[in-house]
DNA sequence: GCCAACGTTGGC
DNA sequence: GCCAACGTTGGC
């Protein structure tokens, strides 16, 4: 069963169109265990991406990706010239994780004010006070909202 | 195991 | 730039 997932980037950093231009990337720098227990556990072959972008003016939802390999060790935590690197992370016994995802379609930007100003997307956890997590899960309704917003069938 | 201090996230 | 919320660290 395909599960549907949100997951946060900065566009400085990582923006949705290099990876419409990239076509796939690993999902590198996630240090928050929460997050790496769902890459880890429950990010599945398939599943679905909303791909949002934080810290930018507005904050808003970018496009759909998919997970198009599951769970494995993050090689940037054990490399010291990585600003991800983490000396208690190494190639036998790793501590973080990623996924890969690749681009599906682009949608018109679904700003976080207007999801917020949408009632059937008030269960979202991003949405809710105080929400940091970098991976996120959403229901099968919610996706299909915010892409009706997004202008995708 | 508690909790104060500190660092980070991320909207505003 | 501000600051609330949260996670992590480390002394005790």
């Amino acid at each position: 069963m395909v599960r549907y997932w949100l997951m946060k980037s900065e566009p400085d950093v990582y923006p949705f169109s290099q990876l419409v231009e990239d076509g796939s990337t690993h999902w590198d720098g996630v240090r928050n265990y929460q997050a790496r227990n769902m890459m880890r556990d429950d990010l599945k072959l398939g599943d679905i991406v909303l791909f949002y972008h934080s810290n930018t003016k507005p904050p808003h939802v970018a496009g759909i990706a998919k997970v198009s390999r599951e769970g494995y060790p993050d090689h940037t935590s054990w490399d010291s010239n990585s600003k991800y690197f983490d000396e208690k992370s190494t190639p036998d016994n790793p501590r973080w994780m990623m996924v890969d995802i690749e681009a599906v379609k682009e949608m018109n930007m679904v700003s976080l004010v207007d999801i917020k100003a949408n009632p059937a997307l008030d269960d979202m956890p991003l949405v809710q006070r105080g929400q940091r997590l970098s991976v996120q899960p959403v229901s099968k309704e919610q996706y299909e909202e915010i892409c009706r917003m997004g202008g995708v069938e």
